[in-house]
DNA sequence: ATCCCCATGTAAATTGTTACATGATTCG
DNA sequence: CGAATCATGTAACAATTTACATGGGGAT
């Protein structure tokens, strides 16, 4: 009767509602959707079962709150959440995993050389204006919420700051890859 | 009738197919297994059904291979087919798709203030030692198949050096994030 | 009263994985 | 021949998304 593990999305929930303290599933769901760097969708369809399971499981509790909705219920992270959160974040990653699982961006400029040469620059061109416009909206984001989050290392994962900077360093490499071809 | 869109795992293979020449789903397969930078498993079960479906939409065609195996066929991509994969590569990609959709080790750093202070450091050095792992199964596939492929650009991107020079200095920065908080 | 937004929930479809089954070939 | 390996295929399962349904509250 070993319980399974915990999924990827369940244990990021369990991580926000921890990051976040109390607060209903329709506001970690906003905040998931306002984050500029979210893995999930954070769609009704996931969230509200998946929280009710959480509880069912113990590693959540809830209490209803006044006022507003439904049955409308404000979650907070149990021992047994912390204790889970804490074993799916410690242990190291293995190789595999420390490589990124699914990349739209990389998977297509692995075949940029199926498009016509004139046309590849473009491409690089217009990846490079994507990220920097999803660097305007972490700015925006960071300066909204930097005071509701811990320290400076918790708001900049939370944002998503350090993935872009990255990113456009990745692009830059590729982009001068392909020019000392000629 | 509006065929749909093809999956990216369907354009992943179809771009393999163009970049490797023809070749058997088997050879497919592990092809995508040995290199390091897979985001996918590559089984049977999804490859399999996969190309045979691409080929009943004449993305791809095939013919029996000569000798070897129960009906084991030779894939190549189809003039459709190639416009296809220029479908998926070439449009740009908006805001929210350049930013990785599913990604363990960000996942996991975004709640490293879920451990014990003590256990921090050596997390970091955990994901930096699994990283330079990566580091160098992507330089011993590079010398084993640089020949194997195209210009220098393509060998980067299929080989993943990119992404693990990337991730390395997404860790430097949040160790150093870290180290500047006491 | 009606309309719209907040908030929760459900059902179906999509996509991929794991585990298994099966057939052909090669090698000792 | 028998065992290991190459190669294809299937069936059950898991996770998440999309689209939809529903109910409560406030504003006009």
């Amino acid at each position: 009767m070993a319980a399974r593990a915990p999924s990827e999305l369940e244990c990021f929930v369990l991580g926000l509602v921890w990051q976040l303290g109390p607060c209903s599933a329709y506001a970690l769901r906003r905040h998931m959707q306002g984050s500029p760097s979210t893995q999930w969708s954070a769609s009704g369809g996931s969230i509200y079962p998946l929280m009710a399971r959480l509880e069912r499981r113990g590693l959540l509790e809830s209490r209803a709150m006044a006022g507003n909705g439904r049955g409308r219920r404000e979650y907070r992270i149990s021992g047994r959440g912390l204790a889970a959160l804490r074993e799916w974040v410690g242990p190291p990653l293995r190789p595999e995993a420390v490589t990124t699982a699914y990349d739209p961006l990389r998977s297509r400029a692995r075949f940029l050389g199926a498009l016509p040469a004139g046309q590849r620059g473009a491409w690089i061109g217009a990846a490079r204006e994507a990220l920097h416009e999803v660097e305007r909206r972490v700015r925006a984001w960071h300066d909204a919420n930097a005071s509701a989050l811990g320290d400076a290392a918790e708001t900049m994962t939370a944002s998503g700051e350090l993935d872009v900077r990255s990113r456009l360093e990745w692009l830059a490499r590729l982009e001068s890859a392909r020019r000392h071809e000629g």
